[in-house]
RNA sequence: GCCCCCGUAGCUCAAUGGACAGAGCAUCUGCCUUCUAAGCAGAGGGUUGGGAGUUCGAUCCUCUCCGGGGGCACCA
């Protein structure tokens, strides 16, 4: 937002060190630390070492050095517009801007912007962001919505930081675990169907259960045991196979069952506030994966092993010419003729190459899946493609209960709707007594807001890589640096609004509190947070940063009165102040894919 | 055997080459007749797993050791 400024003094810096033939090193700057007003600083450390190793000047320790020649440079600046004054200090320059100005210009940009405030120039590049693969025929857990959570808020990060945005869904809706379902459900549930979107969805899951149970080696079976079980499994395969030849009873079978899943999802991901532009599914780029097997044999970068009684492999490593052992080898189709993981991602890679223009194509999975995912990209390489290259995988460790590791199969596992059920319970309670005056037909609405702002802010206010212990007391904590603490922040901000009257402008030229010069501070950094997150992939620089806009708000308002200030002119300006910071909160909760609420 | 991630306050986590390593939770002390206390102000708590190196400067980069987790051809 002072990028003019910046720039004004970083020429006089070069031209002070051009004529005084000083080595000058990349200026990075900063905002200045542990102050109570508002500037830009740089450090001249590392012109001080490249002027040491020249042997240049005088023979100071290098912190001494930059001192020296952060001094000479304030010397030489003299003034700037907008610039109340400059210093060095301890090796940097440090440059402070005239305070009145610069609030003026924070807020009244803010409003004038509103729900723009921080969009990105727009970039030629279109990101596609993968995320939301759940399995079907299974229910959505918290695992599921830790990686749906910090797929959408990437996609909003992006997309607000300028680029063209695609959301994509892949469910894994074939394979062995559909087929278990499918036939436990023929042989001992036909007809049966719960009424519910989500109780459907969940009854799946418990039936999957059950058919692990039924298939599974048991120690000490009886020989009728044994036979019982080995016929279950005879079935199993048998309907697989008959599925794969294309059998219309379990085609059907297929269609409607996977459809209860897919519209649990879908819901799912409607309270998620997520709205995905492409839906992709594993059953779809099945055959023509087949296809494209074909065209690496012929392209000599897969090996076809089959007459060997082998598999069709790509000896990554060695196609690439590498020495070391890297990719290694892996497997495209099985020796009977059926495709892989692997084999369907390139076939999906090739279509959002070539039908969406995808120029960086970022895979929200499991960290778990960072050798396969990197296998992938290495093929599509060999493959011709340029765009493997801005291929990322973005991994995230994985959502594990105290008790450990969570199993569909074995039904270890926390659904997201418990949780979200859980959470909207816990708020009604909470705001039964500190919301009184919230309208009975609204609670049950922002009671939605808060519950799910405490439980996605959760899972965002964790760097991707770590693993999460899911403790939904921790989750659903509503105290300190969660969700409803930076809710809470517009709320309060809004409730001041709704008593003051319109204010359409107002000057900043009396002496601010340190609570409003930091408050203004966190405003204006909100447009480089967004390209930062956007740029390192990273949804937690938002989620930080939220917090701590909120924070600067929850003490300006208890440290700085507004509506009960005489002086009308400071009012005024406060109640701009006020709007903007709303503005900005809102925002940053709106990439955090978390609602504001105007009362809590 | 090879590869990846992690080790920071009692606990959960920030800070990726620069100013005094910061938050939350927990503990303790204050603050609601004042714009919503889901809040604010403050206190205690650290040889950043050990060692070596690179650098003017290392929580951050390199090496090594220790400890924890994960992954390595026909699962996804």
């Amino acid at each position: 937002m002072f990028q003019k400024e910046q720039q004004l003094i970083e020429e006089k810096v070069k031209e002070f060190c051009k004529a005084n033939d000083i080595a000058l090193a990349e200026l990075k700057w900063q905002p200045i630390p542990f102050s109570g007003e508002w500037g830009f600083a740089t450090s001249f450390f590392q012109t001080a070492a490249n002027e040491a190793k020249l042997g240049k000047g005088s023979k100071l320790p290098v912190p001494q050095k930059a001192q020296e020649i952060a001094e000479h440079v304030k010397g030489q600046l003299g003034s700037v517009a907008g610039i109340s004054h400059i210093e060095a200090v301890k090796g940097y320059l440090n440059v402070y801007f005239k305070t009145s100005e610069y609030a003026s210009r924070v807020v009244e940009e803010v409003l004038s912007n509103g729900i723009e405030f921080g969009r990105g120039a727009a970039k030629t590049e279109t990101v596609m962001v993968e995320y939301a693969q759940p399995n079907t025929h299974h229910s959505f857990h918290i695992g599921h919505a830790r990686n749906t959570i910090l797929g959408e808020v990437l996609a909003r990060l992006v997309e607000f930081a300028g680029y063209k945005t695609i959301r994509a869904s892949y469910p894994g809706d074939l394979g062995l675990g559909v087929i278990t379902v499918m036939w436990i459900y023929d042989k001992l549930y036909k007809g049966q169907e719960p009424a519910g979107v989500h109780e459907r969805g969940q009854w799946l899951l418990k039936l999957y259960v059950e058919a692990n149970q039924l298939l599974e080696k048991k120690e000490n079976e009886t020989p009728e045991q044994t036979a019982q079980r080995e016929a279950y499994e005879a079935e199993r395969r048998e309907m697989y196979r008959k599925w794969d030849a294309g059998d219309e009873a379990v085609r059907e079978l297929w269609r409607v069952t996977r459809e209860w899943s897919l519209e649990e999802l879908r819901e799912v991901l409607h309270m998620l506030d997520v709205n995905m532009d492409v839906w992709f599914y594993e059953s779809e780029v099945d055959e023509p994966s087949k296809v494209i097997v074909e065209e690496l044999i012929t392209k000599n970068i897969a090996d076809d092993e089959r007459p060997n009684g082998g598999a069709v492999i790509v000896k990554i490593d060695e196609k690439l010419g590498l020495t070391k052992e890297k990719y290694r080898t892996n497997v495209i189709l099985r020796r009977d003729g059926t495709t892989l993981y692997l084999t369907k991602d390139l076939a999906l890679a090739k279509v959002k190459f070539e039908q969406y223009h995808v120029d960086r194509s970022i895979y929200v999975v499991d960290v778990r899946q960072s050798l396969h995912l990197q296998q992938a990209f290495a093929i599509l390489k060999l493959w011709g493609f340029p765009q493997s290259e801005k291929c990322y995988h973005l991994g995230y460790g994985f959502v594990s209960l105290p008790e450990g590791a969570m199993s569909s199969r074995k039904g270890r596992v926390v659904l997201f709707k418990e949780v979200y059920d859980e959470a909207v319970k816990r708020v009604l309670s909470v705001n039964a007594e500190k919301s009184v005056e919230i309208a009975p037909e609204e609670r049950e609405k922002i009671a939605q807001q808060i519950g799910l702002g405490a439980l996605v802010y959760s899972m965002l206010s964790v760097d991707n890589n770590k693993d999460i212990v899911f403790d939904i007391n921790e989750a659903l904590s509503f105290d300190g640096r969660t969700g409803p603490y930076i809710q809470n922040a517009h709320v309060r901000a809004n409730s001041i609004l709704k008593k003051a009257g319109n204010v359409t402008n107002a000057t900043f030229d009396y002496e601010l509190t340190k609570q409003e010069i930091e408050l203004i501070e966190q405003m204006s950094q909100f447009p480089q947070k967004v390209q930062q997150a956007a740029e390192e992939y990273r949804p937690l620089v938002m989620a930080m940063y939220a917090y701590d806009l909120a924070n600067a708000f929850h003490s300006f308002y208890h440290a700085v009165p507004v509506l009960q200030n005489d002086d009308e002119k400071v009012k005024n300006a406060r109640l701009r102040l006020v709007a903007a910071a709303k503005q900005v909160v809102a925002n940053a909760l709106r990439l955090l894919d978390i609602q504001s609420p105007d009362v809590m």
